[in-house]
Order: structure tokens, then sequence, then C-alpha cells
DNA sequence: CTGAAAGCGCTAACAC
DNA sequence: GTGTTAGCGCTTTCAG
């Protein structure tokens, strides 16, 4: 709990200017050698580090680059393993934000307005709120927000997934397939939404509103979504969640139905975060490649920051079905 | 990427000045009623945020915790998910930081050096590389380093959970049993070594220098000495690892090598990371709550913070068994 | 109730 | 080569 040696501290030990102590410190020219070295000596003596944040103040560049999520969850978690392999052999630091009010909208607009400019970079907002934020940095999306995209986005391919999620329960043999939807500000979500409806179509199959719940991919209203859902006469023998989270949730509910899975019902997921395979049973979903993603979009940040104009700045990534246990044909 | 609004900005747009602006923003006594709202509807106007770094610089707390990490591994990535659980519904924003330079010795001062005093009202370092770090703010250590602990701790019970590791393994019928350390600086790998030798030596097991090899929690440690010891005439019939990144890179090793896991040899980890389930085949292992663990270093780090004396400073935590299926009797 | 001024730790011009 | 000076955007005394 000692106080922290500042620049002030390192001039006086070393009887020099604190501009003398930068300059040393940061290995700029006009610095007599001799005079570098004892000002490097003291340094290592009080164990002085420049404060990252008074030196972001006057230097507009900091080598801090910043993920901004709303919370540090299972697929932001992936993201975030993905950016730091990507980055791991750079010169970049890496700073993960999730501001407290991480629920309320526009949470990336507010945590972006605070560190940009100044202490980041650049940034990686995971599955931001809004569109448009105004900014003084680069800034790359993962699982963009619906909207104009002027902004370089990574993403997987949605649409392909939920055709491929919902194909795999039509060929099990499945006719009556429900669909819990996700953030319906998502552009993903939405792609979800639409590969649903058309996997059914395509396969002459009617899409029935009332089989249709919205979850948002929060646990409560996907609970009660999954309850009305369930507790139907008429109820669905397979069905789609828009993310595993939703899967693992309607999997509870299921339970507590007296549902077994997958003999009387089917749930399929998508993400495959590391909790759908250590489910009991492991749950099938479609996985989407997050570490990849991850790692894609700090590629693409640091050639935008490096002031380089990238052949692609949207990226898509494929997805790929990956069958479980909590699938299987209707009885 | 346009310029962010100052509170500059805000006070000439409002025609006050800036104090009066900062006073208005944070709800400091003194401000005319009418005049809050002029300044707030300017504010919401411009979409002016203030900068955190700028006003760390100013006042002594920001309401930001920080995790410090050497790298965004699956361990760390666990525990921050924890953390970020148990400061859901707290006030406070939560910062993870990865230096460039998570490899060098002594991350973590840098680090916390450059965050410290400033950004950051206090930190929870995961598996730090030295012991004393002087700082400004209150520090919980997550599986901490060696030496007199004198800092709060949280780790889990690396000895017990060794045990349970090597007695699975010789309650299956083997007796040759190799063991991988981890980073021989870590209290926790330490405990895990001396877990290995005293259930070994518990049963009448001779314990074998030659089936002891160093991996260092790194890939190409873990490597170099799983060839040598696999390659070996008597080499063992099991392998404990130190961890499960260990165990999954001799899983890699067993198969260049043409042994057939579990028939041939088998393995078992430390930790539980999600990756273990997820390997092929699933990789047995003894649990650590990595997320409990984060979690209740959340909790101890905001009562220090509050200026509370916790009643216990040094938390462990039980390990349990996950038998998978890399481990089976030997052949 | 409001504003002017000082300064947090540091870097970048510019003098000396 | 080195020191002096002026801020970065903000909060906080302290006058008015």
């Amino acid at each position: 709990m000692e106080r922290r040696p500042t620049i002030m501290d390192v001039a006086a030990a070393a009887g020099v200017s604190v501009a003398t102590v930068s300059k040393a410190v940061n290995g700029r020219y006009g610095v007599a050698p001799q005079t570098v070295d004892r000002v490097l000596a003291v340094v290592a003596d009080l164990g002085y580090e420049s404060s990252l944040i008074a030196s972001s103040m006057r230097s507009r560049t900091t080598g801090v680059i910043g993920v901004l999520v709303a919370d540090f969850e299972p697929f932001s978690a992936e993201i975030l393993k993905g950016v730091g392999q990507a980055l791991r052999d750079s010169r970049y630091d890496l700073l993960a934000y999730s501001g407290s009010h991480g629920a309320a909208e526009g949470w990336e607009r507010r945590s972006l307005s605070r560190l940009s400019g100044t202490l980041i970079d650049g940034a990686i907002m995971v599955t931001p709120t809004v569109v448009n934020v105004g900014t003084e940095v680069p800034v790359v999306a993962i699982d963009p927000h619906t909207g104009p995209a002027d902004r370089p986005t990574v993403e997987c391919d949605s649409f392909g997934g939920a055709i491929q999620a919902t194909r795999h329960l039509i060929q099990l043999g499945h006719s009556r397939i429900g669909f819990i939807a996700g953030r319906t500000d998502l552009r993903s979500s939405i792609a979800r939404d639409a590969g649903y409806r058309r996997a059914l179509t395509d396969a002459g199959l009617h899409v029935d509103p009332a089989l249709i719940g919205s979850g948002s991919y929060r646990q409560d209203a996907v609970r009660v979504a999954a309850l009305e859902m369930l507790s139907r006469v008429d109820r669905p023998t397979a069905v789609f969640a828009a993310n595993d989270i939703s899967a693992l949730e309607i999997m509870k509910v299921a339970a507590e139905l007296g549902l077994r899975v997958p003999q009387d019902l089917s749930i399929i997921g998508f993400d495959d975060v590391p909790e759908a395979s250590a489910a009991n049973p492991p749950l099938s979903t479609v996985r989407q490649p997050m570490q990849t993603l991850g790692a894609e979009a700090a590629r693409l940040l640091v050639s935008l920051m490096q002031g380089e104009t990238p052949a692609a700045t949207h990226l898509t990534l494929p997805t790929r079905l990956v069958p479980r246990a909590t699938t299987a044909p209707p009885a």
C-alpha cells in the first residue's frame, strides 16, 4: 500500500529534470548515454513504471486495444480468448472492459466514450446495442447490430447455421418445431429467425406463430416463452434456440415439466459455448467459431489502426452442425 | 471518427463554467436546480461522457476493479466469468488487463503499477509471478505465488486434489504413474507435486524421479518432457498432469507415439477447463471451481476496498475428481 | 450559487 | 544535452 514512485521521484533521485527522465525512459533522442544509464538505474532501483493513464493523456497513442463487452459471459469470454491469441505476439496490450450498466442499451457508447481518445488506440465491440457511435479510434464490431453496416464487422453465417439446425431436426423426423428467438436488435438473431423459417418452408412445413417465442437471450424471458410453448397441448416435439444459453434454459424448463430430452423433446442451440458440451446430456448445437471471430476482428482492427485499407471489412465465417445428445427422432 | 465532446464543449454550450458542469454531472451540492437541468440537457444533446482517464487523474476513486492476467487463456477466462458474475449487480466496472509482455516475469508488477493509483480502485491478480508488489490499492491473488502469504489469497486445495487424481489412477490398478509438473513458482504447483508423492507413498509405491517431468504449464516444455517420458522402455501406464492444458498436450504426444488413450496410457489433468470435457476422448480431471474462485476473490476484494477486515483472507476451496474417458485400468 | 485557478503524472515543444 | 513550459480533461478548493 505504499505510494507508487512518480516520474518526479525518479527525476529527483537521478538529479535531472522530469523531461529528461521521460526521454530516457521512452528512448527519445537527445540524451547523453551516461544520463540514460543513470536514470534507468534509478528507475530500476525505485521500481518506477510510468502511469498508463497519465501518459495516455498526453500522447495520442498507447498501444492498448480495448475489447468492450456488456458482460463477461461464455460467448464474450471465447471471443476474448481469440483476440488474446491473435494479439499474443504483437506489441499491443489488451484491455477488456465491462461497464456496470451492461444491461442498459448504449453501454458500448458509454464505455467507448470513456476509454477512447485517450486510453485505447482501437476497440472491438461485442454484440453492440447501437449502430452508430462516433469515435476517434477504429472500431470493429463482432456480431453487429442491425442497420446500415458502415462499420467493419465480423460475424458468422447465422442464416446458414439456422438452416442447418432446423434441417437437422426435420431430417430426424420432426414437423412441429419451435423457435426461441434472440435479441431482435442483432443482425445475427434476425438471420437465425429467417433461417428457421426458410428451412421450414423449404421442407413444405407450416410456420406456426404459436411455436415462435421471444427470448431476447435473457434467461427469464426464455423461461417464460419456453414454459408457455411447452405447456401447450399441441406442443412442439423439437425446439431450436437462437443461442446455447437459451437452449440450456429450455432444458431446465423441460426437466421441470417432466419432459425427457431428447425422447419427449429435442433441443438444439447455437454457438457451441463450452457449457454446451459440458451439459447433461451434451447439447446439440451449431458451432460458430468464436475464437476465430475474435482473432479475425483483432487482425482487422490492427490493420485499420495501421492506416491500411483492408480488402474486406465485413467478414462472415461459416458455421458447423454439432449433433450431440439432445436431438433425436420424435417418439 | 469525430472528436468526442469534452467538458469544455458542454460548458460552452450551456453557458457555464467547466466547474459547474463537473458539479452538475457528478451531482455535487451547490448548483441551482435549473442550472443542473440545463447542463444535463446539453450533456444528453452532445452525448457527452466524462473521460474515465481524466477523471481518474484527479479523483482518487473510479469505481473500477481490475483483473490482471498474463494472458486470456481458458483458466483466466473462467476466473473472469466468476468475477463478472459476482460484480454483476454491484456498482463496479470491471476491467481485465493483459500486458503484451505476459510471458516475462513480473508482468503483474508492471500492469499493476501502470493502472493502480489512478485507474483502478482494487485488483485481482491471477497466477502472479512475484510475491510482493507495493501498491496503493487492495489486491487479492488467485492461485498465488510461493513465499510468505502476506497478501489475501484465494486458491483451491491443490494438495488434496492431486491426491484424488493419483489415488484414482492407483485404484484403477496403475503402479507406474508419471507426473508432469507445473510452474514451480506457484504454490499450487508445488502442492500438486507433493500430493502426487504423498498418494504414491501412502499406497506403498515407489516415487521414481524418472517419471517426473517438468512442464512449467508451457506446451513446448510439456511436449519435451512427455516425449521423453513416454519413449522410455519402462514408460508409465498412467500420467497425472498438473493442469489440463498440459494433459491435453500429453494426449497429442501420446497420439503421435501411437499410444491409445486410455488403453495404453491413462491421462488425468487438473482444473477442468471447458476444453477438458470437449476433448476427444473427454479428459478425466480434478475440477477446481474456477468461477467460484473468481467470485470469492471479487467478494474479498470489495470487502477490503470498503475498509472492512474480512474474517478470512486466505480462502481454500475444495476440488472434485471428475473421471471421464482418459483413465482406465492398465492393459 | 458560480467561476477562476491549481494540479493529477506525464509528454512534447521550445528554450537554454 | 538538458531544463522550462504548457497543457491533456477533469475535479476540487477557494474566492467572488
